[in-house]
RNA sequence: GCGCCUGUAGCUCAGUCGGAUAGAGCACCCGCCUUCUAAGCGGGUUGUCGCAGGUUCGAUUCCUGCCAGGCGCACCA
């Protein structure tokens, strides 16, 4: 689909390449026009300091080169007129009849509208929030499972091929002590050193023993492991259950375990082997990561033996791969940072990329404040918040509204008692009150048989202020999705979807688009209401990318 | 000590490639529902963009140093 953003870049373009051709300016071309809708309005519909940019070493003044594309610009249908402003600005008017065409372009690509090709025939492996089945999902998780959510949906619009995948650290120590934790609990022992506390340790030995009672007649090893197993098992299919409430989904759930059953860490030392990064000392195997950015190397094989995390870690890497993943995302909390150079080293010692391939985002920690006061959060007090209460406390939608509306590197403090609210203090409900504002204006379309389909519409009426500024706003939704993928930030399309309701919110004021009382029905009503429609569309499709629910009423 | 993130209005925070008067919500004040959802709209007040330099026609944005807060530096997982 084009739009006037790209018209006008490819314009300018192919003008700078004529003038350089013409001998009429050097410069070099740059690769992306920059092109932006100005604040003021004075500024027109969009703007561009292109002649800023490329003044530099062309000998001519701006303004000069602004006057030169000018006159390309003009010569365009959609182009009104164009005004040369401040230092060299070009301020672009558009023609109105084609501002409004983008309403038939939101209303012919329905809820394909914003999609892009900009990742097309990309395969991308998208791992998030990987806890260890060892209890519930907290604040942190929840983060990982909103904005890595809205992520994927991201990355598919434009045009990657997602996998959505959940690493599940069941292998190793912190599991046995899991396991002996459940144990104790069911026996009515203490629980072991540095073990895991909390209600939910009891309730889950509580479910174990109702399922098998014959659990407690088991001795040693086999009744340890058997209790290891089965809370595992339980605490996976809660984590899971808990994920499909919060409208987060994964296409795979990939154990740890398995990665040593199927023989993919020998595979993967030996591939490492074969590129030369792997040596012995100390008795131990050796990553020599330092090659490539780590600051220290890491051990993949343990003087006793026993393989490592890391270990894991590298084989994963290579299975990923080797399944066709092109990019390999990461989303690590704050705590995990010191990771990213390392994973960045495996991909290096795997003869990858380390800069295309594999993308690790680092997310920092929430806080949560409740009654004007901070919850402090500890595993030991059992005082931790998980993503279950969270959703009790203030909804699915909040809460995935709130955790995604800001980027990831930003601390956040999240505020229960405002995201109860339901008031501006809670932009989820400003954008979902225009949406569900706008379904009301078309049942009422429907019902005083006011003609709205496509085929009703005429793009030149569309000539207030306000309907300009929707248009414009409405023309930008691809650009916000494309640059949301392309920078790894879903937060875009939340900030996106605030100013547009916002946009609408002020049409809807000083617009009416119905006819009032016994007025007759005008093509003005079937313009404003078609607009309306596409409003709608945008919204819609904003909000299903946030994963969040798009009411018909409130 | 080394590394990563953060520092923008009273509060919570936006601000892709440097651009034209730094934004939003809340809070505070004032208006607007005899007809499309007032969970809304309009107006007013609020800033040494942490500090100091540098690059540039132009810096909240890029570079360097410093200050403050958070997090991390395992043959743990």
């Amino acid at each position: 689909m084009s739009s006037h953003s790209e018209l006008l870049a490819g314009k300018i373009t192919a003008a700078l390449r004529a003038l350089v051709e013409k001998g009429e300016l050097t410069c070099e071309i740059p690769a992306s026009i920059p092109l932006e809708r100005p604040k003021n309005r004075d500024h027109g519909d969009y703007a561009s300091s292109i002649a800023l940019q490329v003044a530099k070493g062309s000998g001519r003044p701006p303004r000069e080169i602004a006057e030169l594309l000018k006159r390309d610009l003009e010569a365009l249908p959609e182009v009104l007129s164009v005004d040369i402003a401040g230092p060299g600005f070009i301020n672009i008017t558009l023609e109105r009849a084609s501002q409004g065409e983008v309403v038939r372009q939101i209303r012919e690509h329905g809820e394909k509208f914003g999609e892009g090709s900009t990742l097309a025939g990309v395969s991308i492996n998208l791992e998030f929030i990987s806890a260890n089945p060892t209890g519930p999902l907290h604040l942190g998780h929840t983060r990982w499972a909103a904005v890595g959510d809205a992520l994927g949906r991201v990355l598919t619009a434009a045009g990657a091929k997602v996998t959505r995948e959940f690493y599940i650290n069941d292998r190793g120590n912190q599991m046995d002590l899991f396991g002996a934790s459940v144990r104790a609990a069911a026996m009515g022992q203490p629980i072991p050193e540095n073990g895991y506390q909390g209600a939910y340790i009891s309730d889950l030995a509580q479910a174990v023993v109702d399922a098998d009672p014959s659990i407690m007649t088991m001795v040693g090893d086999e009744q340890l492991i058997e209790f290891r197993e089965r809370a595992y098992k339980a605490q996976l299919a809660d984590q899971q259950r808990v994920l499909e409430t919060f409208h987060t989904h994964f296409d795979v759930w990939f154990s740890e375990r398995s990665l040593h059953s199927s023989g993919a860490v020998e595979h993967g030392l030996d591939k490492l082997r074969s590129q030369g990064h792997v040596y012995e000392e100390e008795g131990a195997t050796w990553l020599r990561t330092t090659d490539f950015a780590d600051d220290k190397d890491r051990v993949l094989v343990k003087s006793g033996g026993e393989l490592t995390y890391f270990s894991s870690d590298t084989a994963y890497y290579i299975n990923k791969r080797e399944r066709g993943f092109d990019i390999c995302i990461y989303m690590l909390g704050a705590d995990h940072h010191g990771y990213v150079n390392r994973l960045k080293a495996i991909a290096a010692c795997a003869g990858d990329d380390p800069e295309y391939n594999i993308d690790v985002l680092i997310g920092q920690l929430v806080k949560i404040m409740e009654g004007g006061e901070e919850v402090k959060l500890s595993k030991r007090a059992g005082t931790i918040i998980t993503l279950e209460d969270l959703v009790e406390k203030v909804g699915v939608d909040a809460a995935r509204y709130t955790l995604i509306r800001y980027p990831v590197e930003t601390p956040m403090v999240l505020d229960v008692d405002v995201l109860k609210k339901r008031t501006n203090e809670n932009p989820v409900y400003y954008v979902q009150y225009a949406h569900a504002r706008i379904a009301g204006v078309l049942r009422n379309a429907s019902d005083l048989k006011v003609p709205h389909a496509l085929s009703d519409f005429d793009p030149a009426l569309l000539v207030h202020d306000r309907e300009n500024e929707l248009l414009g706003a409405l023309a930008e939704f691809p650009r916000v999705v494309a640059g949301a993928a392309e920078l790894r930030e879903p937060h875009r399309v939340a900030r996106y979807l605030e100013v547009l309701a916002g946009v609408y919110h002020g049409f809807y004021a000083d617009c009416r688009v119905l006819p009032l009382g016994d007025e007759p029905i005008e093509a003005i009503h079937s313009a404003r209401a078609n607009l309306c429609a596409a409003t709608l569309q945008v919204l819609s499709n904003g909000l299903q990318l946030l994963g969040v629910s798009a009411p018909e009423r409130m």
